[in-house]
DNA sequence: TATTGTTATACTCTATAACTATA
DNA sequence: TATAGTTATAGAGTATAACAATA
């Protein structure tokens, strides 16, 4: 057995334990709770979604970088519109489409959401060395980077008796 | 605003990233396919966290560290003990438990799912210098473990109002 | 009486299929 | 004919409630 087997043989535990840790609502709804929002997860995500986009993302945007599938964001756009957090514009580029934007109130809640957020990781990640924190962010970065990349190959080539 | 603050200010959208990679079917269909397995997630969850503790586990302690309430770890090894991939054993020091053990297909199934998924992450971080793979696994075990640590914290004190 | 686990039921999240409108 | 989005329906995953057995 290689050596890079063994230093990546630990990759999988700690990736599941790290998922579940995100996954189960205690993240979610605690923070909801303290920053004062009614709303369910999937919601919340395209929010955040809008928010780091900095600009409105097309429906089929939203849906790739939530990598579900396009009725799923359509459902919660529809009760977002209801409660006047996001609006629909028409992409003047395209008159099918549709480009997403945060009414201010949505983009009120999101900041309050995210600040809270924030505030627990700043808060857990309070003793660390400037430098691990760096470095966390970067590998955390190249590390999803690239498992994208290799997981996007793996979809492409893993049935080459489908490919048409 | 501190200098902390913008250190951990990027870590929401990773990590929302990363959870989205990794929750996705993608991952697992994949690797069940390539090792040639056919279970839902998480009745593979079970056997991936068997295979990691090295020795049977009681119901209660698999649920906790999958982050899930006992009656949805017990219909999983309903179906798992009728493929027999588990059995269950009373625990001797204490006959209202029982102990989860893999049973030898059982490991055979686990060692070729892991085989395959950490075969992927090795080809994904084939690149990477060795000084930055040994940072990721510490970092991440260390930002799970204060993570951890931080959301019971918050889980515990979250509703003073309730504590007696 | 408290705890371990099971059974039964309900809810949340996401996917597939069928459709409409524009390209 | 292909693409962006929507509506309607179905399925996977998980939680809550009620119960049985042992401590």
């Amino acid at each position: 057995m290689d050596p890079l087997s063994d230093a990546t043989t630990g990759l999988l535990p700690r990736l599941l334990q790290l998922r579940t840790l995100l996954n189960r609502g205690q993240l979610y709804e605690q923070a909801a709770q303290d920053a004062g929002v009614a709303l369910d997860r999937p919601a919340m995500t395209i929010l955040v979604i809008l928010d780091a986009a900095d600009h409105p993302l097309r429906v089929g945007e939203i849906a790739t970088r939530m990598q579900v599938v396009g009725p799923h964001v359509t459902r919660h756009l529809n009760s977002l519109q209801k409660r006047a957090l996001i609006i629909r514009v028409p992409d003047p580029e395209d008159q099918r489409a549709r480009l997403i934007a945060l009414t201010p109130s949505g983009q009120q809640m999101v900041d309050r959401y995210t600040s809270t957020v924030n505030g627990w990781f700043t808060a857990a990640l309070a003793q660390w060395p400037d430098h691990d924190r760096t470095e966390l962010m970067r590998l955390l970065t190249r590390l999803t980077s690239d498992l994208t990349t290799q997981f996007d190959a793996l979809a492409a080539g893993g049935t080459p008796t489908d490919e048409d």
